[in-house]
DNA sequence: TATTGTTATACTCTATAACTATA
DNA sequence: TATAGTTATAGAGTATAACAATA
């Protein structure tokens, strides 16, 4: 195989795993009654963040991050505070049923992702190594918004 | 590392390579002025394909491949014509202007592309290797709506 | 003056439903 | 009756602009 076209090969690969687990992420999203926007809010929401953190987290704008809170305070899961610190600022925290909303997402995420399930352990590692040199060792940043 | 902590870190790292892999795309279909799907369609158009053929490899409804053929053609980069064996089918194909842009999409996909490029050959076939056994042999249907 | 968050608005992506023409 | 494509419409995702409160 040439390497443009093992090149070609292995980004057609990569994008219909991509494929498969935006699926996967999207029905363990509607387990939980979510859309995937909403869900990957709550997944970010393992303690609380300002707004404003949240909107760089998802990489999307800040009045965006405002119908979600809206939503999500809608649906019971989530409260907005202010911050002792600054008056501008308000704290995006999960409520009880928030935590547990999130718990079982989690699980279905997991539950639903093709990732990682057909490989065995030393293969696991194989992979992880490899993905860390694509992406530099800093380069998971969680979920975004849009994917 | 828990083999739970250790699929976690897959998926994450799986993730934010697709953020990547997408911010790519749309760079490269911005830079020959067209919207992600609109590219994604013309990336499909190696060869002429019925409309109906064009919505099953991206999994989208066959009105939206009416609306994408639309603008496509407003541009003049596809036509549709009449399939003579079938008279409901109309079969979308590139004009000239449109395999030019393709062939320009294609080398930009490729530049801004962040998947293979920090591996030597040897990884890059060992990923492959991994990527399809999580895919089985047949994983790979090429480029889907909305990713 | 710069920043956090909100509101209103608008654009894009994409699906559903109703329809026409053909098989 | 089933299938290919079109049209109209609507919902979800997301940004921009204008604004209020606070820093």
């Amino acid at each position: 195989m040439a390497v443009d076209e093992q090149a070609e090969e292995i980004i057609g690969r990569l994008l219909d795993l991509f494929h498969r687990m935006r699926d996967g992420f999207e029905k363990a999203a509607a387990d939980v009654g979510l859309t995937p926007a909403e869900a990957q809010a709550l997944h970010r929401l393992d303690e609380p963040s300002p707004m404003r953190a949240m909107a760089d987290a998802l990489h999307c704008d800040a009045s965006y991050i405002t119908v979600l809170s809206d939503r999500l305070e809608a649906l019971g899961l989530v409260e907005r505070s202010a911050d002792p610190g600054d008056r501008r600022v308000r704290q995006l925290a999960l409520t009880r049923e928030g935590r547990r909303a999130r718990t079982r997402l989690i699980s279905r995420i997991h539950q639903h992702s093709p990732a990682p399930g057909s490989l065995d352990a030393s293969q696991r590692a194989e992979l992880l190594d490899l993905l860390e040199q694509m992406a530099g060792p800093d380069g998971y940043r969680g979920f975004t918004c849009g994917s």
